[in-house]
DNA sequence: TGATTTTTTATGATTGAGTCATATATTCGT
DNA sequence: ACGAATATATGACTCAATCATAAAAAATCA
C-alpha cells in the first residue's frame, strides 16, 4: 500500500495555508513576536511553570526564554515570581493585560480553524473530527511533545472530552 | 449550527504539530534558513520567475528578498540572468547542486506527511482526501494565494490529478 | 556532613534574517 | 518624449535568538 503522493501533497499544501493563515491572524494581536504570542498562551495554561519548563515548550534555548520574558515583562504582560520550593527556578504568571492578551491569541487561531471548518459540508465535519483525534495521537512522542503540540490550544475546551494528545502522551 | 470547538481546537493543534514536524525535517536538510528552502522548492517549479515574483509569493520586502537570493547565489543554490524582455528584472535558476537541494526539501515535507497518512486507516485516508480538496479551495484567495499555498508542494505531482488551489486561484 | 555534580537563571558579545529609506535603471502610458 | 510606475540594489539598522560564560541553589553521594 504506497502512500497516494496526490493526497500527502495536499496535505502539506493545507498546512502550509493553515499555519500561515494562524500566524497571521495571531499577529495581528499586535505582540512583538509569535514566540510571545505562544508563550502567553502556554503560561496562560499553565500558571507558575518555571522558564525552563518554558525553554522546551517553545524550542528556545535557555537565554532565548530569559529574554523573551524579559521583553513580555517590559511589555507588562508577566510577572517573575520566586518558586517558594526550589529558590533558583522563576515561575511566570500572567498580568490582567497578559490574560486578556492571551485570549486575543486563543480567539484569533480559533477564527482561522472555524473558518476551514465552516467550509465544510456537515458530513465532513463528522468524519474529520475522528481523524485529527487519530493523526494527533501519532504525532505525539512523549509528555514534552504533547506540551509542544498543545501550546497554543484553550486547554479548558479539551478537558470534558478528553485530549487525544495528552492521552497518547501519558502511555 | 455553532461550531465544535473541541474539533478546531484539535485542528489547531494538528496544524501546529504537523507544521513544527515539516520545518524540523526541511531544517534537516542544511540551507540556511527556511526561507532558503522554500525559496529553492518554489523555483524549481517557476524556474526564471523574478526576484519581484519570488518575493511575493516568500511574503518579503523586496530587499529582503534580494539578500536572500545573494546568500542562496553565494552558497551555489542559484543564478542570476538577466530576463530577455525586461533588463530591469533579474531571472533565478536553479543550478544542479540547488535542484539537488530542493529534491531534498520535497522529499522532507513529503516524510511527515507520509507518516501521518500512514497512522490513519484505508477508509480515513479515502475520506480524508477529499476534505483537503474542499478546504484548500476554501483557503485559496486568487493567484498570489495559490502560489503562496503551493510554495513547498511538488507541482508535477498534482498536474495529472488537478490542484484544487490552482482550481479554485483561476476562478 | 562536606564535596562534587547538576540544575536554573542571567548577561555580554555576536549572528543573521529581515526591514526601512533611498538610489538607480528600465519600461509603460499618454 | 516625459512623467509615473516597476524592478533591482545597497547602507544603516532592528531585533529575535544563539554561544559562551558566570553564579547561585539543589541534589547526589562518598
Amino acid at each position: 500500500m504506497s502512500t497516494d503522493t496526490y493526497a500527502t501533497n495536499m496535505l502539506g499544501a493545507f498546512t502550509t495555508a493553515l499555519a500561515a493563515g494562524i500566524d497571521e491572524e495571531i499577529s495581528g494581536v499586535g505582540l512583538r513576536s509569535l514566540s510571545a504570542a505562544t508563550a502567553l498562551v502556554t503560561i496562560r495554561n499553565h500558571s507558575d511553570d518555571s522558564i525552563e519548563v518554558l525553554r522546551r515548550v517553545l524550542n528556545l534555548t535557555h537565554s532565548g526564554a530569559v529574554r523573551l520574558i524579559n521583553g513580555m515583562e517590559e511589555d507588562g504582560l508577566v510577572e517573575r515570581h520566586r518558586s517558594p520550593h526550589d529558590t533558583r527556578a522563576v515561575t511566570v504568571r500572567l498580568t490582567a493585560e497578559g490574560r486578556n492578551q492571551a485570549e486575543q491569541v486563543l480567539r484569533a487561531r480559533a477564527a482561522v480553524t472555524e473558518r476551514v471548518f465552516a467550509a465544510l459540508t456537515d458530513e465532513q465535519q463528522t468524519v474529520l473530527t475522528p481523524i485529527l483525534k487519530m493523526a494527533l495521537q501519532a504525532l505525539t512522542e512523549g509528555r514534552d511533545s504533547a506540551r509542544r503540540i498543545c501550546r497554543l490550544c484553550d486547554e479548558g475546551v479539551c478537558r470534558p472530552t478528553g485530549c487525544p494528545v495528552e492521552l497518547s502522551a501519558a502511555e
